[in-house]
RNA sequence: GGGUGAUUAGCUCAGCUGGCUAGAGCACCUCGUUUACACCGAGGGGGUCGGGGGUUCAAGUCCCUCAUCACCCACCA
């Protein structure tokens, strides 16, 4: 016996992932037509998360299925910079030093993050090996290699040429904890009780939760039809102000609501996009206040250097002592944007920043995603995309940190608006027509270089596996990602390729903690999955996390599941022990050679199975695969077809049989039936990764019926011997031959003491079956079994009254298909007889 | 304010294009050590599929509506 008595998943992973590799299991094949997944890179600086295990669970199940129907599989691996997350990672380290990164230059800076991540990365690589994804690492790639960076240029050059990228001086959401600018969705909003202050403001009374900003106020807005206000419309007022008075215009503008607060609005364009907005409209001046460390500059006066929050504290203890505060509403509900990553409040803060104009990149987006040029799992993620594509607003991609991209681009030192496009941005200046132009200090949002990963990563666009396998097949994501990485690399693919990035995108929803909420390092929910792994191993974690969990719908971690998973791997590889045992004797090719009822009956079940479980997976739905497959491996094979074998061996019939099992199984439980395969080494030198899905068997539908009618009569035989506490039964019966013929098989799966021909029979009629057969009973024991009987019976009944109902409407009928039809009417006729059977039984015993 | 999704057994959730008596895992009850497995086997209990309408021969599944709960988006100072 080689296999031990339980499946230790530890003493095997990681010599089983070894032996993958080193056979160039994961590389693709030369022959097949072309599957083609490429990983989303994760942060090569962070350990993975437990819903990692369920993102690379998933494909790697596809990618495994695929490989095994014979396509020439390539899983793409990456690692991404992820620069402002890794930038703030190492910003943390630096503090607990004593440092900042403002006491290096992006160089110094750039250089010491590299090395960091260098000496962090080896870690999630070790962590997909742990999960098992058969990804081909000879096609690693990282997202500041050159390739990447030399496509991320040749796009960023391509937009600016056909004027689809601009600079210009906007307002930006910026964190002033970080000092830098972020895209619009990358914002955090959080509801939040801010006190709202009334200001006197010359004529007026405004309403603002922002009285620090006052200095940079150019205006006053009031909405066009307030009569309160017309008399002011386009008058310059005098405002006594903090730093002595000054003069302002009033403007009026439809944006403004004369319902909220007292229909009159300080303008600050500099620092809030609304009004922002308003000043594009009216023409008005933009003056900063707040500089890009969060305090105030020199308009504020003597409130210069102040942080914004000491800044508010302060003016509003001016105001109220120069009296200029009427009140203050200390209940307002209001939504306030903060850095996802530190808290901080974001500021709108003006700045010359690279843009692109997405919603010309959205129209041609947009038209695939209608034309259903991609396949959504599930389906209505397709809808959100395309709003929020027709919402789209542009894209900032330039960042003020050092860890990333820098962008290519150089500026007229003497000519701020002069901008000229040169990839070498080794240089900090260079020349060109004998002027001289600065180097952009910025780098790019990790985005636009991620966006852009389905067809780097292919080469393009020279590349052979561009030319072979773009689009690619399937792309898989947390959904929480749709919008800035999904919808974008189909903007951007479309843009650069012409072509969609991917034929599938199938989403998949947050691993949830157990009590439903988010898991968070905050709320101490999180579950390491190296802490799964260690306990219950690959497979069942594998397994667990895959369970019961439909595309796109968030669920909650369940451990029951993952044991759940654990046990079934433990029942694989006894299942592959029980054979082992018994075939080691009679050793004997896997082969088809049917011989009794159960085995044709096995095979049957194995058919439609394969059946399934391939329509399954060809549809990505990989929960029910997972769980045709448990049954099919639990309750057939196991309960059923093993135990029948214990009376009649068929040893060929059982390799092949086993064989069939490991390979179904193998997407979902790699490690374990790679290893029962390994163990028991039948064929010499080959790995089940590399094994051809299982072939639908042929077998005798007639005979697989025989062994289904066993099937109910040892399940009636059990049901009454458990309800009624029989000790020793026998069966008896009349008829002539299934039930001499099947006898011995009967006995032992019924565990009764025997099955006998009688003349005629008395006892309890099995009623479950068209055979006739008897339970010996006693009298006494009998009679409690009329009431079972009685429920039995009253279910048939009602089963019956459908049918009838069903049958007699000429609609049924006539509109139904005739199949359904036709199986209605043989099922009355059946229930029909299990309720004379019944009847008669329930007579005899009362 | 807009959008999307969810509501099915005690718990966590499946249920694809409407069609056999609505399923799983875990939990629960009874029995059982039959040498593959107690990470096991056998049997069993438990659901008027959130409420109300509608379409259909047929609705957990499609439509309308109400309720509750999530999530996403949006500039109300």
């Amino acid at each position: 016996m080689k296999l031990g008595k339980t499946y230790i998943p530890q003493d095997y992973e990681s010599d089983i992932y070894t032996l993958w590799e080193k056979s160039q299991a994961f590389a693709p094949s030369e022959k097949g037509g072309k599957f083609t997944i490429v990983l989303p890179p994760p942060n090569a600086n962070a350990p993975l998360h437990i819903g990692h295990s369920l993102d690379f669970s998933l494909k790697d199940i596809i990618a495994r299925y695929q490989r095994a129907k014979g396509k020439s599989v390539l899983m793409l691996p990456g690692a991404d910079h992820a620069g402002f997350e890794t930038q703030v990672v190492y910003e943390k380290k630096l503090a607990k030093e004593g440092k900042s990164r403002f006491d290096f230059s992006r160089e110094e800076l750039y250089n010491q993050i590299w090395d960091h991540v260098q000496e962090n990365k080896g870690g999630f690589e070790q962590q997909l090996r742990d999960f098992g994804v058969s990804c081909d690492w000879s096609k690693y790639t990282f997202t500041l290699d050159p390739k990447v960076v030399n496509t991320a240029y040749s796009t960023f050059k391509k937009l600016w040429d056909d004027k689809l990228i601009y600079r210009g001086e906007r307002l930006v959401n910026y964190c002033t904890q970080h000092r830098t600018g972020f895209a619009d969705i990358e914002v955090a909003y959080e509801d939040q009780t801010t006190p709202l202050y009334y200001m006197k403001y010359g004529p007026f009374t405004l309403a603002t939760t922002r009285p620090e900003t006052k200095f940079g106020d150019t205006a006053v807005a009031v909405h066009p039809d307030d009569e309160r206000y017309k008399q002011y419309v386009n008058k310059v007022i005098k405002v006594e102000g903090l730093n002595g008075p000054f003069e302002l215009r009033v403007v009026a503008d439809e944006y403004v609501d004369p319902e909220f607060g007292t229909g009159a609005v300080k303008i600050t364009p500099a620092h809030d996009f609304n009004d922002w907005d308003v000043a594009q409209r009216h023409n008005l001046k933009a003056v900063r206040v707040i500089n890009h460390d969060g305090t105030l500059n020199h308009k504020a006066g003597k409130f210069e250097g102040l942080s914004v929050q000491e800044a508010r504290k302060a003016v509003v203890k001016a105001l109220k002592d120069k009296k200029l505060l009427e009140k203050i509403d200390e209940k307002y509900q209001n939504r306030v944007g903060k850095c996802y990553k530190c808290g901080t409040v974001i500021e709108p803060m003006l700045l010359d920043q690279w843009f692109i104009d997405m919603k010309k990149l959205a129209i041609p987006a947009i038209k695939a995603l209608k034309d259903k040029k991609i396949k959504f799992y599930p389906e209505a993620k397709r809808a959100q995309t395309i709003t929020y594509l027709e919402k789209v607003r542009d894209w900032n991609i330039s960042r003020q940190i050092a860890w990333g991209i820098p962008i290519p681009a150089f500026q007229n030192v003497n000519d701020p608006d002069d901008w000229v496009y040169d990839d070498s941005v080794d240089k900090e200046i260079i020349e060109k027509d004998g002027k001289n132009y600065r180097r952009d200090p910025d780098v790019f949002d990790t985005w636009f270089s991620s966006g852009q990963w389905p067809y780097i990563t292919l080469d393009y666009p020279d590349g052979e596996a561009y030319k072979d396998r773009y689009p690619t097949d399937l792309m898989e994501m947390g959904s929480d990602i749709l919008y800035q990485w999904g919808a974008r690399m189909i903007c951007l693919g479309l843009y650069v390729t012409d072509d969609v990035p991917f034929k599938d995108l199938y989403l998949h929803g947050m691993v949830r903690s157990e009590d439903g909420r988010k898991m968070s390092k905050s709320l101490g929910n999180v579950v390491n999955p190296k802490e799964v792994l260690n306990e219950y191993g690959s497979d069942a974690l594998r397994m667990g996390i895959i369970a019961g969990r439909s595309a796109g719908d968030s669920a909650a971690y369940s451990p029951a599941k993952i044991v759940a998973g654990r046990n079934f791997c433990n029942k694989l590889w006894n299942i592959g022990r029980f054979i082992e045992g018994v075939t080691d004797e009679n050793p004997g090719k896997p082969g088809v050679k049917p011989k009794s009822s159960a085995d044709h009956w096995m095979l049957s079940k194995l058919q439609h199975t394969i059946k399934s479980v391939s329509s399954n997976l060809d549809n990505y739905r990989i929960n029910e695969a997972y769980e045709t497959v448990y049954h099919f491996v639990w309750d057939d094979f196991a309960d059923w077809y093993i135990e029948a074998s214990k009376h009649e061996l068929n040893p060929e019939l059982l390799r092949y049989l086993l064989e069939s099992v490991l390979k179904l199984s193998h997407p979902f439980a790699p490690f374990v039936t790679e290893t029962i395969w390994q163990t028991l080494g039948w064929t010499n030198e080959s790995l089940l990764i590399q094994e051809p899905w299982p072939k639908q068997p042929k077998f005798d539908d007639k005979k697989a019926q025989e062994f289904q009618e066993i099937i109910s009569i040892v399940s009636e035989t059990r049901a009454v011997v458990s309800t009624l506490e029989l000790k020793k039964t026998t069966l008896y019966y009349t008829d002539i031959p299934f039930l001499e013929e099947n006898a011995e098989i009967i006995t032992k799966l019924a565990m009764i003491s025997g099955v006998e021909e009688v003349e005629d029979g008395s006892g309890l009629h099995l009623t479950s079956t068209s055979h006739n057969c008897w339970l010996s009973i006693d009298r006494e024991r009998a009679e409690n079994y009329v009431k079972k009987l009685e429920s039995n019976q009253q279910e048939a009944e009602k089963r019956i009254q459908a049918l009838k109902i069903r049958l007699s409407n000429k609609n049924y009928v006539k509109q139904a298909p005739k199949k359904l039809v036709e199986e209605s009417k043989a099922q009355l006729e059946e229930t029909e007889k299990l309720i004379t059977k019944i009847k008669a039984e329930k007579t005899r015993f009362s």
